[in-house]
DNA sequence: ATCTATTCATAAGG
DNA sequence: TCCTTATGAATAGAT
């Protein structure tokens, strides 16, 4: 059987092989957990480890660049203030704008969401709504259609795929006269016909690499729960 | 009692106060398992966490530096432009990881308002459908709360109301017994009284200042499409 | 890699 | 934030 745990003490394990299995672990968990308090709690969260051997593995819920970034310009700002007056200027009146729109489409971003209504009023509430009804309706007929544009797509090829079928079938049943009318000794029953029989029936084109797109994933992580 | 413990499923935790609770812990056992990596496995962990609210908080098995100069080295597969000011950089990725973030919120404004649909393929569609569904179910859930409490306050005035009103008039009747006692020969029938009767049947406080903001505006615009 | 006994982390509630 | 407890998760050790 398995599985005496005994806790271990947190100091190096000296053992290279049990070291490795543990870095192995151990990184997969502490990615794991990295990567549900980002999700769970809104966070940013950036995560570098280096291994014994110099090998490197990272998280990063948004990217390690941007992470970094926002570490410096935190760092920054408890450091020094070197010299604010130009280049400081300059990015205000550059970055301000664009800060106040982001943080007023990301809010409504967030009300459309569900999220942070408690700030609205009855009438803001119902504007929204009716908003939301508006755009799941578009969005519902969008789909409809994308989804019937699909199947007449499938349809269409289906049909091309009978056709072709049926000629190549054709074609099959010529040349096994013609093999007849050249060699009417050699007669061997069934081998080249059956081949022929078992292709007259089509099969929906199922795997066509056109309709490979229906099979896409939404580019974003989904985390079901195991 | 304590701890009916239930997993919990790894999405944004709606709830501010639990978030910010579950933020704390995780966080904690998060750096806690960064370290025990490092020693354990010999191994330089860097871990940045930006909560919601915008606060760092950080690890390093040696100094956060330390492990960005480490991380770029290895990842400096990336072309460098000599050095055209770093400040200038920082300043041009600054704006334009906003400019990003702005176009790619108007984008999923528009989408969610049900406009440009069209580059969604259905997999997409679903995942919008099912936020709208899902933001709307919020938005009504809300709504109704914010109509239910406005009606019980109305409600709770109403009956204040009445109340003081039935004191009012009871005092109004001592005021006018004790005119009648101190002046028996002036004895004008109803004046008085009759006003207290008057307002003895209040209504209800339609206007009171507290429920003003029941009529409140949008400040958005809110797009309906037509 | 897989399994299991055990320790550890943590959700919910005060 | 801290405490407590019941439970879900992570993982040490063995196969």
């Amino acid at each position: 059987m398995a599985g005496k745990r005994e806790r271990i003490a947190i100091r190096r394990i000296e053992n290279l092989a049990a070291r490795q299995v543990t870095f192995s672990k151990r990184r997969r968990g502490l990615f794991k957990k990295a990567g549900e308090l980002s999700i769970l709690c809104d966070a940013e969260v950036g995560l570098a480890v280096f291994s014994a051997t110099g090998k490197l593995f990272q998280f990063a819920s948004s990217s390690m660049n941007q992470i970094i970034d926002r570490y410096n310009s935190h760092s920054k700002i408890l450091k020094k203030a070197d010299e604010p007056s130009q280049l400081d200027l300059h990015e205000d009146s550059n970055c301000a704008r664009l800060r106040d729109e982001l943080a007023e489409a990301s809010l409504w971003l967030q009300q459309m969401r569900g999220e942070e209504l408690q700030s609205l009023n009855v009438q803001q509430l119902q504007a929204l709504e009716k908003s939301l009804e508006s755009g799941l309706g578009s969005v519902l007929k969008t789909k409809s259609q994308k989804i019937m544009d699909q199947i007449s797509e499938l349809e269409r090829k289906r049909v091309q795929l009978i056709e072709e079928n049926a000629r190549l079938k054709e074609q099959a049943s010529k040349m096994e006269m013609q093999v007849a009318a050249d060699s009417p000794a050699v007669y061997e029953e069934g081998q080249s016909s059956e081949s022929v029989t078992n292709t007259s029936y089509p099969r929906p084109p199922l795997d066509t690499e056109d309709s490979s797109d229906t099979s896409l994933r939404l580019g974003l992580p989904l985390y079901n729960s195991k």
